[in-house]
DNA sequence: ACCTGAACACCGTTCAAGT
DNA sequence: ACCTGAACACCGTTCAAGT
């Protein structure tokens, strides 16, 4: 029997294990392990090692690898609807929707390196857009609209649009937060420098001149003016 | 020396072995095969396999796996100036942008199994901004935008907002595109069935009711109103 | 009941060796 | 010059066996 907290055997220190192996735990687990060493290490075997376990012994509480990943997007999108300090307002579809889009991107700024996989896993069913994977959500929003005068068509292309909206605008900044901590960054240095400073200067002279200004990050602002500019669209298409 | 067409050792016809191996020949064989059997098909052994040759082969062509795939995301992108029906207009920049638009969306459409990996690549820049991954055109649309009476911050923020709407819009038309001839379709199914047909439709009564039109396809026209919007969007940045 | 060892079929990748 | 065989270190996954 090993211990409930100890330093590893090597004399690492690493997660302690907690030995009531369960679902929850193992996706836990995984969401911390993909949030500090990307998506792309996340590997059966190491999440084992991670949690002082054989791989196999996760097998009993995930159905392989493609539920674990199944699993986090579900335990993402479920922190919408737990989170104490945002309560789902009620007045009017407007604060709805703000509140949804905040909520949604909060999770992606949480955990920039798991969004891609909220983004682009395959949904369960065609009208399950990313990146509102929950029926429970999609009931709500439709169900919200609807109660505050939309038709059932204008509440339809309002999800798509939304959903389109959040995806595009999450999905960029997820991807610029996490190549900031990675190793790609540098290589896009490299891409340039090896591109030939003095051809690039002449065959992208306005990349170069702009250079530092299109890597300012206004993602704040940004997401706020277009979901802004969104609402108002919405809002024209009802009065119409 | 195999002939340069056959058919198989096997009696299988597959792909044509065209001898002479190379970067080119190699990356359009990886988008056919993504085309037809998906991304995560998509394996060096398989790949040569397909060319008929041993995988070990490829690396002389090839920098790796990662090395294919960026070679994969810039050839599909490159398709854009090379298209000989779809000429670059020079009235204006809302007909170039639409243009633009249009040119992304039909490589969406073409290979929407290869459109992830475009999408959700690590840029090699922070400023190159999925789907519009190449210097090339980043440098046409800021070049443009300016020389039309753009600022240059208009212009930069103009670019933010156009490749986050063609990344969200284009992304959920893949994934819809290729869900439908895909196994995870009936799992969608599955899910909705397992969830209990009774429970289901007292807890999601919105979902359920608006199932089938929810499942409709009219992302022509949604795409198009779309843009047309952010056009307008972009138009008015402009003239205040 | 819960975990593991050993095994299987697959990866990407390297490199000396073949032709 | 171009391709391959054999090998290495890694995957996901299964299952009989241990405790």
């Amino acid at each position: 029997m090993t211990p409930v907290t100890s330093t590893d055997p090597d004399g690492v220190d690493t997660v302690e294990r907690r030995l009531p192996l369960s679902r929850e735990l193992i996706i836990s687990a995984a969401v911390a392990f993909v949030d500090s060493h990307g998506l792309s290490a996340l590997t059966m075997r190491g999440l084992g090692k991670e949690l002082g376990v054989e791989a196999m012994s996760l097998y009993r509480y995930v159905n392989g690898r493609e539920d674990l990943l199944e699993g986090i997007v579900e335990s993402m999108v479920s922190e919408l609807h737990l989170n104490p300090d945002t309560v789902e307002p009620l007045n009017g579809w407007q604060a709805y929707l703000q509140w949804l889009a905040h909520g949604v991107r909060r999770i992606e700024q949480e955990h920039p390196a798991v969004f891609p996989l909220i983004a682009t896993r395959h949904p369960a069913a065609p009208w399950l857009r990313p990146p509102l994977r929950s029926l429970r959500v999609v009931e709500d929003f439709l169900s919200e609209l609807i109660s505050r005068g939309f038709t059932d068509e204008s509440a339809i292309a309002a999800y798509r649009a939304f959903s389109s909206f959040l995806l595009g605008h999450l999905l960029l900044e997820a991807a610029a937060r996490t190549a900031e901590s990675d190793i790609v960054d540098s290589l896009g240095h490299a891409e340039i420098a090896s591109a030939g400073a003095e051809s690039s200067i002449t065959a992208f002279p306005q990349v170069c001149r702009l250079g530092t200004r299109l890597s300012e990050d206004h993602s704040d602002s940004e997401f706020e003016a277009s979901l802004e500019n969104m609402l108002d669209r919405l809002d024209r298409t009802l009065a119409h």
